[in-house]
DNA sequence: AGGACTTGCGACATGAGAGTTGCATGTTCT
DNA sequence: AGAACATGCAACTCTCATGTCGCAAGTCCT
């Protein structure tokens, strides 16, 4: 799946990770989402265990229970905002970037659904993402608005919340296939718009 | 709104409350709603201060504090419960059933909100109505299709999960007003049957 | 190869929250 | 009114997660 070389856990990237590290980092990210998503409550132990690494190199990675979670809030809404700028929602054709939007998003949404929205958000960096992402969400619909998808008097708020809702809804079960995925993202934009009652649904 | 008896918040209701204690029990069950619906590792402490009483009578009603998160889930589930059983979905006409259910159970997702999707239900009590509500669900929409709402070939599944998460968004914004509560349930069956796009959204 | 860095392990300090008890003061119920 | 029961308060125990340290063994980089 070759990521986009994802690059700072922690604010400050003074100087280049060891490989060793890099590793080990993403790892108890990897692990804290697994781990939290099931109990927000678990232990530094718990997650360690998970990360296959000693409950001390946690803490040597990371200062503090409140300094990884914030690290892993950090990391899930990074990816959230990469996921959202590559469907280029600014330039594309409405319909099309958002449905590349929803796919993309739903990506990381599975992966890291945990950190993205069960985080209290009090980081400066993360708010700051937070809104960037929103403006940007914000500016689609007035987009999809525009060229004919949603009435013109639409409530683009609720419109909003709704897309957020079924892209939740949907990311909780996790496709297998890349074919499958397409699939849900298709259904996800076309409940958005025309629901799920009797109405050409194709 | 005289809240219709609502019985017990523990397992056995061998002898009656005292109306004193009945109170108490009411009065930290709503606060470890509300403590913990902002943070669920919140401790005993700072519920029983929300409830205005000492921490030791918290302990006093709920033997532990699994005890209590235990009980408001049952708490919930069962005014959840009542909450489809008032609505009379099997034999109201499907779109008033789908129409009362949805104000019915918004009512107690605004309140109990916390306590009915984000609590373990490995309590059997709770798992068995859950299940219960959940035939009744199913069943509904099977009444709603027949009805010609729904596209006869629907997901049946699709569909009841889209409306949770409608009923989960729209249940974060507190309606003031009963006219309001309407407002959003009409909200919600709309969009769940028609989407947010461009149709007639009446 | 060799210095720099990282990790696991065991041990320890600390603090916070859960859970308990006894007693004096209120509140309910009949 | 009076028995029965509920509450607040203060003090205490205990468990457990967090956070630290030093050291020996392993891994990375150039």
């Amino acid at each position: 799946m070759a990521l986009p070389a994802a690059s700072k856990p922690q604010p400050d990237d003074a100087k280049p990770m060891r490989a060793d590290t890099e590793r080990t980092v993403r790892a108890i990210l990897e692990a804290a989402e697994r781990v939290l998503s099931v109990d927000p409550a678990a232990t530094m132990e718990q997650i360690a265990e998970a990360a296959g690494v000693a409950r001390t190199t946690v803490h040597r990675r990371f200062a503090s229970r409140d300094a990884l979670v914030r690290a892993l809030a950090a990391w899930a809404t990074r990816r959230f905002h990469e996921a959202v700028e590559a469907a280029r929602p600014e330039t594309a054709p409405p319909a099309v970037a958002l449905y590349q939007v929803t796919v993309n998003v739903l990506r990381v949404k599975i992966a890291w659904g945990f950190a993205m929205d069960a985080l209290p958000v009090d980081a400066p960096e993360v708010a700051r993402v937070h809104a960037e992402v929103l403006a940007r969400c914000e500016r689609l619909f007035v987009r999809v608005r525009d060229a004919g998808l949603l009435p013109p008097d639409a409530d683009l708020n609720w419109v909003r919340r709704v897309y957020y809702a079924l892209m939740h809804e949907a990311a909780t079960h996790a496709p297998e296939t890349d074919a499958a995925l397409d699939a849900l993202a298709t259904r996800v934009v076309d409940t958005l718009l025309y629901g799920v009652g009797t109405r050409g649904t194709a």
